[in-house]
RNA sequence: AGUCGCGUAGCUCAGUGGUAGAGCACCUCCUUGACAUGGAGGUGGUCGGUGGUUCGAUCCCACUCGCGACUACCA
């Protein structure tokens, strides 16, 4: 083995052999354990955020894989529609053309080229990130198959009048062009201006104030209206405005959604472009006036010299000629909410059209009670209750999209404009006896991407056949995603699971955190602050690092700014870190927190503890007289000779148990930074720290020294037993580097297999707690930090062997210093060990204590008095304080009349330990000083 | 306005009704044959504030200060 790991190299070979024998598909037997994959969009990039969500996904399926269920982890891409459509848009823009410029079949073959040219990007990136997804059922949500689940699922919906066409307000992208839903609304808060306009009345008798915020909406109102139970306006109900500019004439209507307390108590209603003022005109019955064209111009319902105006300058138009006419009484600061699209980022208009959406309360319902109940479960737990907040108050879906990329709406229109549902024209025809002669227009609008994405857990199991996948992967077993999209695609998955499938899509929904940089900022282009994970894998200089944050940025101008902060924050580029440190810290990150800040420090620790696992099992191989990768496992036949463990053995198998029980238990409450924690503590302070040293007096002593066959036969038996066992139970976070150093440890365990990844995850059960030999090691432990304090507080070199006198020794005692003479000399660098008889006289000397025990490291020659005085006033002071809290609890009477027994008698302990310690020191300092003064 | 969350070592974060933890950073010593991407030792915290419950509160409760996310809405 090589003496610094390299894991470029290694990963790629590793993830080739595995995909190409099939190893990531179902095994066919066991329990069904699957995870759909978040589809992520299919010309897009992985980003932080997916290589985070990614790790923990494939660690829950090479665990489960490894437990023996039969196990999938279902890739995939969604089409993503608006987002693509988008690109594709813009790369014609690049050419000095319009989308419109196309013919729709045009265009659209052009959005296929883009996502076959692109699609295999996200693949590449999953596979260096280690991702075992069955690549034989890879997924499109536009696939023929899955196409055909979308139309099934709404002419189903359709049939049960679930789904409905209707002309009411939507959210407008003036930009897009097309619809959006609830969801894809943005609210920004944005400095604008509240405009107090006078309406006069009609027979000239006077006016009454509205305030709005845009008053370019004024050309659409239908009334104004005031609370009835309003003193200063409920005569003026029923009486007629003149509204300025127009003309018309328009009531004074009583609501009581008007806030007597807000502005002046007079709103101005306009039907057509307020949700408000929408429900208001319904209940009034009201004119909707619509004033806008598509892009929110002006259109002919206005008077001439507006028509053809952009929103913004109608509103300056309107005030202008407002405040010439008088009319405007007051002009306040005011903030207010802005709706922007989520992609466009262009002011949303609620405008009215005609669009097709999902009633979704009788959907909601069961969605709702699935979670209550249980069968569904959110993991933290607290997020059940966004779930239910938003399910309770959910709206209707408008699912049609004004695009052309995406599933096209299976509805067809005959000459009257009259919409026929189904699955396909000619079942149109025959259904409804449309004959042949009967022209029919398919609509033109596309489903809303979410739509594709909400039948996703089935659609991707061969509905609506009923396969045997089906049967076998649903419900799924955990979805794993952000809270980002609880809405989006968590709740509407629960939605369509329940309703075609009469499940839930899944039992448990493991909510992530959200990956934020190392300030707390989300990760975005425009901030410049984007890492892509595969740079931290595989390292990048900085100036590369510069041109690929600043390219192709939305702004531009900002370029400077990111160049900037870049150099300062990685003014040496980005080193290589290899994908199972950067998994590791994933991992390790993965707490219930919901914002995860990364730290790039964080992964070099990591790619420092691959290193010292490397470098174990480099020591573990010397010390078994390794062969050689491919070796035969002939060798495990001397495990059939006598072995004797030595006590380090026992202890090292008994923590590894331990450690294994701590990773299940993790692993079952998605706590990935527990497991990581638990491997990472047990590798590196457990195995190389203690259990590696420890060998090494057995294997490598000679002489009179020299331990018997058997015992060497024992601990390179365990040696090579462990490291072989923490291969398997690391492989889940840390797949590549434990394959490769599970090669060559299973032949040296005497195991065979093709890979560490189908073999069986370790078990606590074969390897049992061993209470005796963990106290026999804890007390060498505790011998050994003693000495080694002394030395490290004193500068002892590490190459000076000093001699070590024990004072108070029980006959436990003895005998332990007696059989572990050797690991003391190796581990503490003792020379002589001598036990003193009661009564005699000892040396001047440093002294620590363990429990009764007294350890003496003799100063002659060795120790600064003056320095050795400073170290017991240290301690002496610790002891005190401890001493005097305890006293007080005991004191207390109602501590030791109330307080559970056993925590009176630990604290009693405590007191008499501490006392011993105290009593010690204080007569071990005035010796010292003793020293000092002579 | 509602819902949820956060405040613990210099930094990033775990955590528990009974002895406050980790990583990184920092200080001292050490190139000993697995590993300097290393080893040994060490410094560092009135657990945001106030009050309550309790024998005992960093933890539970109330209030409060500061920060944040989401949802709805402000004519």
């Amino acid at each position: 083995m090589d003496k610094v790991y390299a894991p470029h190299e290694l990963e790629r070979r590793i993830y080739e052999r595995w995909e190409s024998h099939g190893w990531f598909a179902p095994r066919g037997e066991g329990a069904p354990y699957c995870i759909v994959i978040p589809p992520p969009n299919v010309t897009g990039t992985l980003h932080m955020g997916h290589a985070f969500q990614h790790t923990l996904m494939d660690a829950l399926t090479r665990y489960h894989r490894m437990r023996g269920d039969d196990t999938l982890w279902q890739p995939g891409t969604d089409h993503a529609g608006i987002a693509t459509q988008m690109v594709v848009e813009r790369q014609l823009n690049a050419e000095g053309r319009k989308r419109t410029d196309l013919t729709r079949e045009a265009f659209l073959e052009r959005v296929w080229k883009w996502k076959e040219q692109s699609g295999g990007t996200i693949a590449s990136q999953m596979r260096r990130l280690g991702d075992s997804v069955d690549w034989s059922r890879d997924r499109f949500t536009m696939d023929p198959q899955l196409s055909r689940a979308v139309v099934e699922a709404f002419v189903r919906l359709h049939e049960e009048g679930l789904i409905y066409r209707g002309k009411r307000l939507v959210n407008w992208d003036p930009v897009l062009l097309t619809a959006l839903s609830d969801l894809e609304v943005q609210s920004t808060e944005e400095e604008g201006h509240l405009w107090h306009l006078s309406y006069p009345f009609e027979n000239g008798s006077g006016h009454v104030i509205v305030a709005t915020t845009r008053p370019e909406t004024m050309l659409g109102d239908s009334a104004v209206a005031v609370n009835p139970d309003d003193e200063r306006y409920r005569h003026l109900i029923g009486k007629s405005l003149r509204l300025p500019l127009t003309g018309r004439l328009i009531p004074i209507i009583a609501d009581t959604y008007v806030d007597p307390a807000f502005g002046s108590g007079c709103v101005k209603i306009t039907p057509a472009h307020d949700f408000n003022d929408y429900e208001i005109g319904l209940r009034h019955g009201l004119a909707q006036i619509n004033i806008f064209t598509p892009r929110a111009a002006l259109n002919e319902n206005v008077p001439e010299r507006f028509r053809g105006l952009d929103r913004f300058e109608a509103r300056k138009r309107i005030v202008a000629e407002l405040t010439d006419a008088g009319l405007v009484a007051r002009v306040d600061k005011h903030k207010l909410t802005v709706p922007r699209g989520d992609r466009s980022g262009a002011v949303l208009e609620p405008y009215l059209t005609d669009q097709w959406y999902v009633k979704i309360a009788p959907l909601a319902e069961p969605a709702i009670a699935a979670v209550e109940q249980g069968r569904t479960r959110f993991v933290p737990e607290n997020w059940t209750k966004t779930y239910f907040e938003w399910m309770r108050n959910i709206k209707d879906w408008c699912v049609s999209r004004q695009l052309w990329w995406g599933h096209r709406i299976p509805a067809w229109y005959d000459e009257q404009g009259k919409p026929y549902v189904g699955r396909d024209e000619s079942e149109v025809r025959s259904r409804h006896g449309l004959a042949g002669n009967v022209t029919l227009r398919q609509d033109e609008d596309v489903l809303d991407t979410w739509f594709s994405s909400a039948l996703w857990p089935f659609s991707t199991q061969g509905w609506p056949g009923k396969t045997p996948d089906l049967a076998k992967f649903y419900p799924t077993s955990v979805l794993v995603t952000g809270f980002d999209i609880i809405f989006f695609w968590v709740a509407r998955m629960m939605m369509m699971g329940l309703k075609f499938m009469g499940e839930v899509p899944f039992r448990d929904v493991y909510i992530t955190g959200l990956i934020l940089d190392e300030n707390g900022d989300k990760m975005s282009k425009s901030k410049g602050n984007v890492i892509d994970p595969l740079d931290i894998v595989d390292g990048i200089e900085l100036e590369p690092l510069i041109a690929k944050r600043t390219s192709g940025m939305m702004q531009p101008q900002l370029a400077s700014k990111v160049e900037k902060a870049t150099r300062k924050q990685f003014p040496e580029g980005i080193a290589p870190h290899g994908t199972d440190a950067l998994r590791f810290t994933f991992a390790a990150l993965a707490s219930p927190s919901r914002e995860l800040r990364f730290d790039l420090s964080r992964v070099a620790g990591y790619r420092n503890f691959c290193n010292k696992l490397w470098n174990a099992a480099r020591f573990v191989a010397m010390s078994a007289g390794d062969p050689g990768p491919g070796a035969s496992v002939e060798r495990s036949a001397a495990a059939s000779q006598p072995a004797e463990l030595s006590v380090a053995d026992r202890w090292i198998r008994s923590r590894f148990g331990r450690m294994v029980g701590t990773v299940e238990t993790a692993f079952r409450d998605y706590r990935f930074d527990y497991a990581a924690t638990a491997l990472y503590e047990f590798t590196w302070y457990e195995f190389c720290d203690w259990y590696l040293e420890l060998t090494k007096p057995v294997l490598q002593a000679s002489g009179p020294e020299s331990a018997s066959e058997a015992a060497k036969r024992g601990t390179r038996l365990t040696l090579v037993g462990i490291l072989e066992a923490l291969q398997r139970a690391l492989h889940p976070l840390m797949p590549f580097i434990t394959e490769e150093i599970w090669q060559r440890a299973a032949p040296l365990a005497g195991r065979a297999g093709p890979t560490v990844m189908l073999e069986r995850y370790p078990s606590p059960a074969d390897f049992p707690t061993d209470e005796q030999a963990e106290r026999e090691v804890a007390w060498l432990q505790a011998f050994i930090l003693a000495v080694r304090q002394i030395r490290g507080e004193m500068n002892i070199a590490p190459s000076k062997r000093i001699p070590v006198l024990l004072k108070g020794a029980s006959v436990r005692d003895e005998d332990y210093a007696n059989r572990h003479r050797s690991y003391l000399e190796r581990l503490a660098g003792i020379d002589t060990l001598t036990v003193l008889d009661p009564g005699t006289q000892a040396p001047q000397s440093a002294t620590a204590l363990i429990g009764e025990l007294t350890v003496l490291v003799p100063m002659a020659g060795l120790i600064d008095a003056a320095a050795e005085a400073e170290r017991l006033g240290k301690l002496l002071v610790k002891a005190q304080q401890e001493l005097a809290k305890t006293r007080v609890k005991l004191s207390n009477e109602n501590f030791v009349r109330n307080a559970p027994a056993a925590v009176v008698t630990t604290e009693r302990e405590r007191e008499a330990d501490f006392e011993r310690q105290v009593t010690s020191i204080t007569a071990q300092l005035e010796r010292v000083r003793g020293m000092l003064n002579a």
